[in-house]
DNA sequence: TTCGATATTTGAAGCGCTTTAAGAACTGGT
DNA sequence: ACCAGTTCTTAAAGCGCTTCAAATATCGAA
């Protein structure tokens, strides 16, 4: 088939010339608004069907003074970012919200990303681990409703949602504890905030099991590489743990790796406990004892935060604090 | 510090009062357009950032006759869609163009995805991985540039940019008989048009090295589940092929662990090829030889499609087959 | 029939920006 | 001082839709 000519997108005026009304009532029939009749309401909708109108919704977010459209920044190849953008993909949609997602690259930081949204006036944000600085967080809060998931921080204009770090690794702690271990070793991040709080879990989880003579912290990282090094490191020791902690899935997934080429057995000879729930850990090879961040539930907190500011004045910040989930696989098991 | 009284934001009205010029001025000035005097520009400039305007992009799209804009529908779950979009994001903004990305979620599908896209007036759309029928597609193909990322089909109204999935894996087979292989097996993956492909690749290769009575094709799978499946079948036949390749690297991971749960060593026992070099190819304990799809240059390809209907009017359809690479990690060797 | 009340519909004023024809303000040459 | 030729600016007409006061149509009651 030859491509034929395109022809222009049909107007709302083409409706209302088609049914022989005016372009404002054909607007309250498609957006649902009292006032027309049923007869007029149904000759409308044939009429707009029957010629393929679709509504524009740049003009109509003019038009309306408001956008109704909830920026998400974050960073696409992440799939931790992505599952909870599809997740707030859902909840912003049941609100009645568009979302409008703006991804870092290589090439683009996150001040480009978020200027990409206030262009487009957004009317909220939703910041997916930003790693601006607090003071312009703070600032970009000022001038609208902005929700930062995922990293801890005290400010007077932004709302945040995140996981308890700590608890989830004190719940790992229990969890191979109750499996009878006790000389368990805790992986350690590096020192942002988050690996302060996991390393923070772990002390307080071993000191609640009256273990703290058993409490070593080994210096980790945050990818594969650190957890193959601690492996090696392990291995030369004297005592290797019964079970071992980790910062988060890669670290844990290194260290699996350089123990099993060592010829160890996981979880006969060490017990092993990642972080995070990444599609990593859930490979049927691997099947990761790990702890899961609830990306639905952080996504619809962080919706319901904005929407609280947007369309209820709600103007002082608010912090939810979800607590993760330990998910038991395959590499703890008793000592 | 208390949350200031939210003020309105400011207009390009704003900025000619200041400036004491007319809005059309100030529009010239903003937009680069020629005219304005060099003063004049300066005192513009000067006065848009002293009072921090940032142009409202909903309002420029309705009053420019374009918008600009390039839509994208994908699945953000997945990661080689995320790379995809990292890139296309990239390239559409060297062209000028904005990128809006719309994905699908459990609970949107495509079709929703692309409605959403179509709203907002995109110019041209580039859908990676559409599930939608081809009748569809091609109806979608007369209303606007249509790009579909890898997938084969022909069609009178679309363009496609995928990459040669036989080519592939014949590389991949050339390699495994260049290291002196012969008994080299293929992991099939179902019947879609891609599995078709990268079978008769395998096919290929094999009869381009006279290996024709070595071929054996398994059947395989998509996932993990898939390769251990296989695993086991091979362990359990008589004879062990002593290379294989697999149609992703999911399979291939599946098969891996299999194969080293049962005490082989890869590649020293068998010699093993993925497909997709996807992120946990790459992980440090895995390290699998794989082939690589060129997201960077898929996404521009896409996007010098999408440019050339609507910058340069042409109307015919373009395909853009590109080579595949193939990565040699570490669990392929000489025989 | 007539009238007030109620149900529908419409006209017109925007939303914030771009664009262009036309006007104003300069040039320099005579 | 005057004029054609340039260089700058501006006014005004949209872009496609929403909204709402005002106008019109409809209806039951008196």
């Amino acid at each position: 088939m030859a491509p034929g000519p395109r022809r222009r997108r049909p107007r709302l005026e083409d409706v209302a010339a088609e049914v022989g009304v005016s372009t404002g009532t054909v607007s309250l029939v498609l957006n649902g608004a009292p006032g027309p009749s049923a007869a007029t309401r149904d000759r409308v909708l044939a009429a707009a069907a029957e010629i393929g109108y679709r509504a524009d919704r740049t003009a109509a977010r003019l038009a309306r003074r408001r956008t109704q459209l909830l920026g998400v920044m974050l960073d696409v190849r992440s799939t931790f970012h992505a599952d909870l953008a599809a997740h707030l993909q859902d909840a912003a949609e049941t609100a009645g919200y568009d979302v409008l997602l703006s991804s870092i690259t290589p090439t683009r930081d996150s001040r480009r990303a978020v200027e990409t949204l206030l262009d487009s006036r957004c009317e909220a944000l939703v910041l997916l681990g930003p790693d601006e600085s607090t003071s312009r967080l703070d600032a970009l809060g000022e001038q609208l409703p902005v929700v930062v998931v995922g990293r801890r921080l005290r400010s007077s204009s932004l709302d945040v949602v995140r996981s308890a770090d700590d608890v989830g690794v004190a719940a790992a702690v229990e969890h191979l504890a109750g499996l009878g271990h006790h000389d368990i070793a805790f992986v350690d991040g590096g020192r942002g905030t988050i690996a302060t709080d996991r390393r923070a879990g772990y002390l307080r989880g071993m000191r609640r099991r009256g273990l703290e003579r058993h409490v070593r912290v080994l210096t980790g990282g945050e990818t594969e590489q650190a957890g193959a090094r601690v492996a090696d490191e392990l291995l030369t020791g004297e005592r290797l743990p019964s079970a071992v902690a980790t910062f988060n899935d890669r670290v844990a997934l290194g260290l699996l790796g350089g123990l099993v080429r060592a010829g160890l057995s996981v979880p006969e000879d060490v017990s092993l406990v990642g972080y995070d729930d990444s599609p990593s850990a859930r490979l049927p090879h691997v099947d990761l004892t790990t702890v899961s961040q609830d990306t639905r539930l952080q996504a619809e907190s962080a919706v319901r935060a904005a929407l609280e500011r947007l369309d209820h004045g709600r103007t002082t910040p608010s912090e939810v604090v979800l607590d993760p989930r330990l998910v038991v696989r395959r590499t703890t098991g008793p000592v």
